[in-house]
RNA sequence: GGGGGUGUAGCUCAGUUGGUUAGAGCGAUCGCCUGUCACGCGAUAGGUCGAGGGUUCGAGUCCCUUCACUCCCGCCA
């Protein structure tokens, strides 16, 4: 036994009764009967119920004691009476009669309590985050990011990947998020970059001949902020593997995932073959490529129809004719849904910035026809066609929007959740994982109207590399792919260019020559020709892994210190101004913005 | 950069149509209480109503500006 415990806080039971004990710890909660006292104790483990009555000469220091005060107590185990047994410990059967006490570790009057399952606002989290992490519920999710990590480490492990660290300090890249930059001493004017991601050093890993590769690596990228997404620095299991296809990484993958969230959730998996759906079917059906595959609604194009004679809606026909698109979302008997339900959802479209969401909903007397403020300008005929394209029946009704395609997306994505999440329709106490496949290599810039890359410059064109057709870059697919959960993208990953010839004329596709390639991309480019292997991986969130797992709805219950939404840490406050003569040694000055 | 929400005691919140001295629970301090486990009871202290300006006889409440936190859009290969 050391000095301060001879058990945890969570270790006696009854067969420890009549033992002499020292247990050191938090005090919890104190319950003062004023001749009699109870003491919670805590630790890290566990609460023991601690006892002491004013016989003894410590009552009264114990009584003023305040509240999370690290103290150590020595005293007896006692068997607790039947009415007196706690079953919500697990050390409720027993309890500890104090016979002295020494304060370890003194505490001012709290902030904010520690006892408590209420909510508080994040600046006081945020800034007393050493006694937040003490509140039980983060306590444990922090906990169960350590067994996920380790876990995850040694299913990687066991799966032959080794584990190796990159560098902090590395060079800043075109293309992606905003890099941090760090200021280089002993190169004047030069700056390192934080690593995005260790994208090309993992490939050079590969190059290097490791085979497998697999690091728990922080990323640092300088966007703002969301609820999911922390700002500045986050981690992934960054995984790289060589003579590989896209299906041999998935299935590395697919078994990692499927294990770890058996292991730590009670949740069920959707599938436990993960469909497969391409980049392309997912923007129709889900207007989305991360989809939330528990949500059952579908979105179904429907412009076709709108150019029929018999249809009399002349806003949207006038806009189909203009190249706009319209899409719809079939709700399955809702006939008998009060009128607030469809006016609340087109109401809520209005808010989101779209020009709301028509809808009908399909009657049968004697006939078909739509009921509903736009439904009379649906014939029988044109209901009939709506209705075999979209499956919809009698009883059903359908919600649809007209835009160009790209907000159309957005606007259906958004209703696909907001009229699931109105009539429940999703299970909660399910995973529902989907890989997405068949990413465009480039896409068009909305503002610029260039071609640029669409994800990865580094991924591998698909088809016959000897017939890609360069003049139609848009028509390009790439060996890229995401894993998406419950509507969150776990992650992206590719089946990388290993060929450098292949590498320069894509990049010259998007705008970079040569000379800019070999200028940004050195080591990559220069390694790539000395004998690669054909490569790829992928690179799982692990905080959205978390917290998934966890059940939490934002990145920060599961991270243990996070800076808030403007990129700030309240605790050690950070960023902050430095010193004249630090600003001196770097060759920097200061030129703020008024 | 843009939009929404929130801001009242140390903490969590209430505060009506603009109307007297701004309230409650927890916490703190003091007192009572020997079986609680969110112990109970009584008392006391604690407020720049985020800040600034305006309207008004009168503003926590209405208007304007601004700050902080948060959610979303943009952004995140």
């Amino acid at each position: 036994m050391n000095k301060y415990r001879s058990h945890n806080c969570n270790e006696l039971r009854k067969k420890d009764v009549g033992g002499i004990v020292h247990l050191s710890g938090w005090i919890n909660k104190k319950r003062d009967h004023g001749n009699l006292l109870f003491i919670d104790l805590r630790d890290n483990y566990g609460v023991t119920q601690c006892i002491i009555d004013k016989d003894n000469s410590n009552f009264s220091k114990l009584e003023k004691i305040q509240l999370e005060t690290v103290i150590r107590v020595k005293g007896k185990v006692l068997d607790r009476s039947d009415e007196t047994i706690n079953k919500d410990i697990q050390t409720g059967e027993i309890e500890v009669v104090i016979e002295n006490f020494d304060i370890l570790g003194s505490c001012k009057e709290l902030p904010m309590p520690v006892f408590s399952d209420q909510e508080y606002s994040e600046e006081i989290r945020l800034k007393y985050r050493f006694l937040d992490l003490r509140r039980k519920k983060i306590h444990e999710n922090i906990i169960l990011r350590s067994k996920v990590i380790s876990f995850i480490r040694s299913e990687m492990n066991k799966l032959g990947f080794l584990e190796f660290q990159t560098p902090i300090l590395t060079s800043s890249s075109p293309e992606g998020a905003r890099d941090f930059l760090v200021p280089s001493r002993l190169n004047p004017g030069k700056f390192y970059a934080l690593p995005q991601a260790p994208q090309q050093f993992k490939q050079l890993i590969m190059v290097s001949g490791f085979d497998k590769y697999f690091q728990i690596a922080p990323c640092f990228r300088d966007e703002d902020a969301r609820a999911d997404r922390s700002p500045g620095e986050f981690y992934q299991l960054d995984l790289e593997m060589s003579f590989v296809e896209q299906e041999n990484v998935f299935e590395v993958v697919e078994k990692l995932m499927a294990n770890t969230f058996k292991k730590f959730s009670k949740k069920k998996l959707m599938f436990d073959e993960f469909p497969k759906i391409s980049y392309e079917d997912a923007l129709l059906k889900y207007g989305s490529d991360k989809p939330d595959l528990r949500n059952p609604l579908i979105i179904n194009d429907i412009t076709e129809i709108f150019t029929r004679d018999d249809i009399s809606f002349e806003i949207f026909k006038k806009l189909v004719k203009s190249g706009s698109k319209v899409r719809c979302i079939v709700t399955k008997n809702t006939k008998d849904k009060p009128r607030s339900f469809f006016d609340n959802i087109d109401k809520w479209a209005k808010e989101q910035g779209a020009s709301g969401m028509a809808y009908f909903t399909i009657v049968k007397d004697k006939e078909i026809s739509a009921k509903g403020p736009v439904g009379k300008f649906f014939s029988k005929e044109a209901l009939i066609e709506i209705m075999n394209k979209t499956n919809a029946k009698e009883g059903d009704s359908i919600f649809f929007a007209c835009n160009k395609q790209k907000e159309l997306e957005k606007i259906t994505s958004m209703a696909r959740d907001k009229i699931a999440k109105d009539l429940d329709l999703i299970d909660q106490n399910i995973f529902a994982f989907c890989w997405i496949i068949d990413y465009p290599m480039f896409e068009k810039d909305e503002q610029t109207n260039k071609i640029k890359f669409s994800h990865n410059p580094f991924s591998m064109p698909q088809g016959d590399i000897n017939k890609i057709n360069f003049d139609k870059p848009l028509d390009i697919l790439a060996y890229q792919y995401d894993i998406v959960c419950n509507g969150i993208e776990l992650s992206s990953g590719a089946i990388r260019n290993h060929i450098p010839e292949l590498m320069y004329k894509l990049f010259s596709v998007a705008g970079y020559d040569k000379e800019q390639v070999d200028e940004k991309f050195s080591g990559m480019i220069n390694a790539l020709s000395y004998g690669a292997p054909p490569h790829g991986g992928i690179a799982p969130g692990i905080d959205r892994i978390v917290m998934l797992l966890a059940n939490e709805k934002n990145i920060r219950e599961v991270t243990m210190f996070p800076m808030n939404q403007n990129a700030q840490d309240l605790m050690m406050n950070a960023p902050s101004e430095v010193n004249e003569n630090q600003l001196k040694e770097l060759n920097l000055s200061l030129k703020l913005k008024k």
